[in-house]
DNA sequence: ATGTAGCGCTACAATATGTAGCGGATATAA
DNA sequence: TTATATCCGCTACATATTGTAGCGCTACAT
């Protein structure tokens, strides 16, 4: 269907579930996605491995194979996830612009002033740090703290 | 189908191109947004009237009847939209917690630092101005700025 | 009464998603 | 080597969502 084939829409109820498992216990087997889900949504065998290929189709998880069972893991950090889908909320209502959807959100209170200040101020704290270690250039880089990509 | 009715999914693709219309021109009738969108994307009388219909279905739109014309307008804001499903990706990804999304959001500059602490200013100032009108309590109350529910 | 505009109802196709059966391959036990 | 249990891919089917549109009814102007 796709040409580009892959990624065309975002995650059902199951699939979620799984990829949260996924993201919570890291690589895993089908089978124990579905035991630990057992309790929460029982499925049966091929109903796991049927979500877990279609993440794959999707690009949120690749498999390695252990001994003849598939080793899933998250090939995309949620965190990525969540803000490559917020960055389609914005560029669907709000013109691609971000800031009043965050001001909108501080008035309904999804995010509070203090988280809000807090952060802008991390960041920029994480800013000035970037730049003194770029002033001094003392090559320790210690921690670039850039996780996936 | 849904026990409780209404709104259990979000917009589909022409769902969304009408709904900007609505939102861009304001109320008004399913021939105007189907002239409108014709350059755009063609459809049949009947199409956009289903498309409407359903957005009311979801409670997104409303319609008065003008003469025997029905004219629809947004129930809801469009920001309000955007943030409501924006506090869904949070809900599902981040564990409630909007933190993390919004740093990552700078670090994949879906939001620029700069945009983010003139927020973070902008909404500091606007806590202390109804921090000081109500401390006055000069009942002016001139600007509750609060748009819509 | 006749035509026209505008509406609801109903239907159908495509896709996304949940669910699962079945048979093939492989490792292990008998 | 054959039986058996594992684990996998393939395929299929049901339901919901979404895009698309035909048809007939009603109100109004001619």
């Amino acid at each position: 269907m796709n040409p580009t084939n892959q990624r065309p829409k975002g995650l059902g109820e199951i699939e979620q579930l799984v990829m949260d498992y996924v993201w919570a216990k890291g690589p895993c087997s089908a089978e124990s996605c579905r035991e630990a889900l057992a309790g929460l949504r029982p499925m049966k065998e091929s109903t796991v491995r049927t979500i877990l290929r279609r993440l794959e189709e999707k690009g949120f998880v690749a498999h390695e194979i252990e001994g003849r069972t598939y080793i899933y893991r998250a090939l995309q950090a949620r965190q990525n996830v969540a803000v490559r889908a917020v960055k389609n909320i914005i560029d669907r209502f709000c013109g691609g612009s971000a800031e009043e959807l965050l001001v909108g959100m501080v008035q309904n209170s999804v995010i509070r002033r203090e988280q809000l200040e807090k952060i802008a101020r991390r960041i920029a704290r994480e800013k000035t740090d970037a730049e003194k270690e770029q002033k001094t250039s003392s090559g320790s880089r210690s921690r670039a703290a850039k996780k996936e990509g």
